[in-house]
DNA sequence: ACATGCGGTTTACCGTTTCTTCACCACAAG
DNA sequence: CTTGTGGTGAAGAAACGGTAAACCGCATGT
């Protein structure tokens, strides 16, 4: 994530689609409206768009905004992608942000239109 | 610790004809698309391309994934051979990863296309 | 103090996915 | 024909993940 270095820290934004988030700001737009998300669902937002397009472990991602170790059978992450995904979904209907890698952990990737078709199932 | 691009052993990558594959993510890609595989198709995977270009024994290629010894007539390895076959087929049409060596094992090395091959493989 | 509301945490239920093993089939060699 | 080898569908069990709801402070208003 190259966070260049005199770029402002305080102006920061992620892209991802059409979100657009300011870290700092605590604010997340879907196509241009706000978004109301609680302190844990932005931060779980944020620490998944800085790490779009990779697989995320449950354990990452907990560190990220709990910042603790995540415990055996805490089922928090879930919960809260969860809560995110319903959201995102609310505010931008026909297209899928996080996906699961039943395993693995989530990854985040804005999925262009949704043609689910046959072959590679796209996640 | 000031993040650089790319370094450390969770960024490892490794490639494989159109395949991209980071281990430590759980992830592959096939033309830049994220495949959904379960853990031992990846493990599997990534056993294999780390060989790529050899022929490799079942008895090996279990010990990696499933990290036991194979036992007798165990067609687990045929098992998910076949399942990961038919996923990378989906992704990657007109292209073969995986060849069988009967009575030795298997080798993984992407072929240059669906050629009706005479002559046999090379042991 | 009490009531209310909200977000975070944890639990519980349940459907889905994965793993394992078995069975049957095709093919090739002897 | 018989045997060895590999491909693959399917069944049952186990693991995994989605999510509603109960629970638990904590802050605010009356």
């Amino acid at each position: 994530m190259a966070v260049t270095p005199a770029s402002g820290a305080h102006t920061e934004t992620l892209h991802a689609g059409e979100l657009e988030i300011r870290p700092h700001e605590g604010l997340a737009l879907a196509r241009g409206r706000a978004l109301t998300l609680s302190v844990r669902e932005f931060e779980l937002l944020v620490a998944m768009v800085r790490r779009q397009g990779t697989i995320v472990k449950r354990e990452d991602l907990y560190r990220s905004v709990w910042g603790t170790e995540l415990r055996a059978r805490d089922r928090s992450v879930d919960v809260y992608v969860s809560k995110l995904r319903s959201k995102l979904e609310a505010a931008v209907p026909d297209r899928q942000f996080i996906h699961t890698h039943p395993g693995f952990g989530y990854r985040f990737q804005p999925q262009p239109s949704q043609n689910v078709h046959m072959g590679v199932p796209v996640h």
